[in-house]
DNA sequence: ACGCTCGCATCAGGTGGGAAACGG
DNA sequence: CCGTTTCCCACCTGATGCGAGCGT
């Protein structure tokens, strides 16, 4: 089995597109053993079955105008692995060591950023040592690349697991991920979110996150900054492995929506025999790596891990964390704050947060600021995390091509400079699914809200068929996916209010929505923006009262609260502003006169949701 | 009368901060 | 002594239950 990754954001134009790598995973233990899953309760089993014969093709977006198939994607890409996206098993304690092991990066050394690059898929072939130990694990293979299926076309065929909210993500890797520990469990914030295709729509599948160790070190904050300190104590102990509730279930169930692990708990009491099954057992200032394991089991969820096809690792980078007991990094801690709902209680800077710089914001508030709708006058959709993050996590491509990890190993963030060219890159690129980007008018008009779209978009509407996602995550907001549930839609968060012409202003919707959009909507942007002769109105934000009203917003935020050793407050703001810059562009209608892209495909994406 | 929707109140649980406790 | 962990706090979210209002 191929298994393939596709990542959100960072401009994928397609699910294929990008920066994302895989291999295929399998143990190799060689008897029939019980999916952890075979014994719990499953009252999903059966339950949401529905529309067999929707899942593959709901994402499976053959991404026509993509520059290359996944075939032909720049093997180059990945064969630099960086060694950033392995994972570190000391002990086998893992019950999927990955001997193959899949993985997703950053777009690697020698990628290049073209305008075609966004469109790369390029599964890499990450052969694990052992059992054991696979690190380091990037010995980049590049066998089986031409054998990529089409989903849900038959035996062998590869799952693709694209992680939602990874524009989420990459914002919190950029500091490197703290996730806290308690004793009596932690929720992971950000949670992990999957969104799979390819799987067989019949056959039953076990879908657990194991965390394992990402490298052998012990880490320290200090000076500001991560550091090793010392050897990771190996011999840990307790459940590494979270089983979602719903296994087993149907390769259908599994694609009809998002896979939310927003229950999983992370805890340090390794003596703890409750709720064993929704915890799992780390150590302190060690960094760690979840996988998703993907397995095909029988009906009554046992699994035959004498074939090695039936098991299917995938490794998100940018998932690593290192579990702390209390935050070290004000930057994490301030993110946590910002787009964690249950702690919307610590935003003591709403003043500043939701009143003066709208673009001075990554997160939702609750709240409607009145200046809100004076900034953004007649603003009837609302600027939403999900595109929020996608502006924020707009990391510039260009990070990821200079030979390193692209995502900085410290706080320091990029210049504004660097975050202008990306967000520019951003918009830039070919035109993907047609759209054609007369984008000079108001596009919004054709929104969803206006439940005029376009059936020929229907790919991006597929997903709506499940509207019935009760996923727990729907309250986190800032998922970009999550955004689009019905949760949070009961209650609006944060109506952020926009300038009417943003084209992608998400509003809630009923449903989890699904990954692709928001990656595929931001390719298509730039795809419509580049296609049309260039509407880059979004490289060049406004300066002037965005700067006052952001230095003045932040340094009440920054008085507020304490700061990293390093300045990390400081340092954020570049990435940060660039990325509000965009918003405040976005709401500056001089900069933003120009139709948003793709509203094409937006006004298709909202249309779902728009029109119950 | 019945079913449905909506709004409100309540409650369980999640959140980071900060101080105290712990331990090497 | 200092770094780490634990505990408690106030605040928030989301689920749930209940009753009122409405339509059939």
């Amino acid at each position: 089995i191929y298994a393939q990754i596709m990542l959100g954001g960072e401009g994928d134009s397609s699910p294929f597109s990008s920066t994302s790598t895989s291999t295929s995973t399998k143990d190799a233990p060689d008897e029939r053993r019980k999916s952890p899953a075979v014994e719990r309760d499953d009252p999903a089993v059966g339950t949401r079955y529905t529309e067999p014969g929707l899942g593959a093709d709901r994402y499976y977006i053959p991404s026509t105008g993509s520059k290359q198939s996944p075939e032909t994607a720049n093997p180059c890409s990945f064969i630099p692995y960086t060694p950033s996206g392995s994972v570190y098993s000391p002990s086998s304690t893992g019950r999927y060591p990955s001997s193959l092991h899949l993985s997703s990066v950053l777009p690697p050394a020698g990628f290049s950023p073209s305008s075609t690059g966004r469109s790369h898929f390029s599964p890499a072939y990450q052969l694990g040592q052992s059992p054991g130990c696979i690190y380091p694990s990037y010995t980049g293979s590049g066998a089986a690349l031409g054998n990529m299926a089409l989903p849900g076309t038959g035996p062998g065929m590869r799952a693709q697991v694209y992680l939602c909210n990874r524009p989420l993500w990459l914002k919190f890797h950029r500091h490197h991920t703290e996730m806290i520990i308690t004793k009596q469990g932690r929720r992971m914030f950000p949670f992990l979110s999957f969104n799979i295709a390819g799987l067989n729509l019949t056959a039953h599948y076990n879908v657990f996150v194991e965390v394992v160790l990402a490298d052998p070190n012990h880490w320290r904050f200090q000076g500001g900054k991560w550091v090793t300190c010392g050897k990771a104590d190996n011999s840990s102990q307790g459940n590494k492995v979270y089983i979602h509730p719903e296994s087993p279930n149907t390769g259908a169930h599994w694609m009809r929506q998002e896979i939310s692990f927003s229950k999983l708990k992370l805890t340090n009491n390794k003596g703890t025999n409750h709720n064993t099954s929704q915890m799992i057992v780390l150590q302190s200032l060690h960094k760690y790596q979840p996988r998703l394991h993907i397995v095909e089991v029988t009906e009554d969820g046992v699994e035959d891990i004498g074939n090695e096809l039936k098991t299917q690792t995938f490794t998100f980078p940018e998932t690593q964390f290192i579990a702390v007991t209390a935050y070290q990094n004000t930057d994490i801690t301030q993110l946590k704050i910002d787009h964690n709902p249950f702690a919307k209680g610590f935003r003591d800077n709403y003043d500043s947060m939701y009143t003066a710089p709208e673009n001075d914001r990554l997160t939702p508030s609750p709240t409607d600021s009145p200046r809100a709708h004076q900034i953004v006058p007649g603003a009837r959709y609302t600027m939403q995390p999900l595109f929020q993050d996608q502006f924020v996590n707009n990391l510039p491509q260009s990070r990821f091509y200079n030979g390193e990890r692209a995502v900085p190993q410290t706080n320091s963030l990029l210049s504004a400079q660097t975050e202008d060219s990306a967000s520019q890159r951003w918009f830039v690129t070919s035109m993907q699914q047609g759209g054609n980007s007369s984008s000079t008018s108001n596009k919004l008009d054709i929104s969803p809200y206006e439940g005029d779209y376009s059936s020929s978009l229907l790919p991006y509407g597929i997903k709506s068929l499940s509207m019935q996602t009760s996923h727990a995550l729907s309250y986190y907001s800032d998922s970009p996916f999550t955004t689009m549930t019905a949760g949070w839609g009961s209650r609006p968060p944060y109506q952020r209010k926009v300038t009417p012409s943003l084209p992608w202003s998400p509003r809630p919707s009923p449903t989890a929505g699904f990954p692709e959009d928001s990656d595929k909507v931001k390719p298509q942007m730039e795809e419509e923006v580049n296609g049309s002769g260039g509407l880059i109105a979004w490289t060049e934000p406004q300066p002037s009262a965005l700067s006052l009203d952001k230095a003045d917003s932040y340094s009440t935020v920054c008085k507020r609260r304490r700061l990293s050793l390093n300045g990390p407050s400081t340092e954020d703001s570049p990435a940060d502003i660039k990325c509000e810059d965009l918003a405040s562009a976005v709401n500056n209608s001089s900069s933003y006169s120009k139709e948003p892209p793709s509203s094409k495909g937006m006004a298709a994406y909202y249309s779902f949701y728009a029109n119950p």
